[in-house]
DNA sequence: TAAGATATGATAGTAATACTATTATATTTG
DNA sequence: CAAATATAATAGTATTACTATCATATCTTA
């Protein structure tokens, strides 16, 4: 089973790279710093000269890589939804009732990231973090539909919709299974956000998790109705 | 009444600009056309450089009234939530009934925005707009917590809080009040930016409205539910 | 092991951005 | 009419986001 999982590797569009990171040491190093960096400095103050500065390489050679710092966060925010699906699915599989299987993903899509040494040079806790500060950004773009047509946003839809199905198995009358699932998977983010930084607009906090909060919101909105 | 509205100024943060743009014509025609150009061209590709030409002014004209876009984008986000604001308070003031009120508050914050005549240099529907696709950025920042205590999200904070009174005002043993406001707030304007550009991942079109989706979701969250 | 291919590094250069500073010219006000 | 204020014009700077070229190191394989 160890063995499984290191020779898993989660596979990103690879129209987000001119050349697969994973294929070489730099590449390696590349988005090891990325996101230690952009976890440090923010991605509006993250350049690729920078970054070659800290890694000891060359600006040049990072943009073998990369097209620009836009292509890499696409690359980054694709990695980590393929990541938390793989954590999904492999969590969620063996699962028969559909309520135990829809709150194991509830449980697995809110609750906090622990490192996974399965991928030693990713750090799946600051990747979150990054997840949760700019993800918005990497759609919130004027290229956004171009994009989305490229198949750029593909894993993180693909969540949605494996979300969804789960709800509407449990309820076939409910009348928002997607937007539900979209609002758990953004609101989750939003949720962590908040009690960062804005935490009198969240009731999440040590005592209160957004599992609870999102499990109690998602199952009394569907029926039969048997939670509480 | 419609006098009243007319002399009505929407108050936000003195420190998101240097000079008052309501103060003065080239003011006006600033706020007037950098949502124009918002909306047209994205907050990335914007510049004061373009806006001045566009508007027959001068680039460092413009920085007399705001010390950079970031500034600007957030006058303009202040002012459309203090907007919604007065929209929501005067809707609600009068109702008693707690549950009809947040129903009211709920159809204020979901519906779609229409004209206000009664500013006539701002287009409330493309501010929408750029609110649903810019919002998040101004607070996604390195700089957000010493901005937060500066007081630039104050009206925002306090829409939040509003609803939040309003849920708890229904049900007391609802326990998470704030979070559920938040992810109205925040979720309207999410389920209108996917309905925009990833159709398949919201039920909202035009048979099925936001307002819908979250009344359903914040009234069968509250308890005593006699909705449905 | 030499020849060629490939990866990386170093340097230079460009257009645009996000400003700051200074000076000139209108316009308004007292 | 003079002084104050608002706006415009111009120039200049550091940084960003690249592109292009050439040099060098390393790896492959015949």
């Amino acid at each position: 089973m160890k063995h499984l999982l290191q020779t898993i590797k989660i596979e990103v569009n690879k129209k987000t790279y001119l050349k697969d990171p994973e294929s070489s040491d730099l590449g390696k190093r590349i988005v090891e710093h990325s996101i230690l960096m952009i976890h440090e400095i923010g991605f509006e103050a993250f350049t690729f000269k920078k970054l070659g500065i800290r890694i000891g390489s060359n600006e040049s050679s990072i943009y073998r890589y990369f097209e620009n710092k836009h292509k890499l966060l696409l690359y980054l925010t694709s990695w980590y939804w393929g990541w938390l699906e793989y954590q999904l699915v492999f969590a969620t599989n063996s699962i028969s009732d559909p309520k135990e299987r829809l709150q194991k993903a509830i449980e697995i899509i809110t609750k906090p990231v622990v490192l996974d040494t399965s991928f030693s040079h990713i750090n799946e806790v600051l990747l979150n973090n990054i997840i949760i500060n700019e993800y918005s950004k990497s759609y919130l773009t004027k290229e956004v539909d171009t994009e989305n047509k490229e198949g750029y946003f593909e894993i993180y839809k693909r969540m949605v919709l494996r979300i969804s199905e789960m709800i509407e198995h449990i309820d076939q009358d409910y009348p928002f299974p997607v937007s539900l699932s979209s609002t758990v998977l953004e609101g989750t983010l939003h949720q962590y956000f908040l009690a960062q930084h804005f935490p009198s607009l969240t009731d999440c906090n040590k005592q209160i998790s957004p599992t609870e909060y999102f499990t109690h919101l998602v199952f009394n909105s569907l029926k039969p109705n048997t939670n509480g």
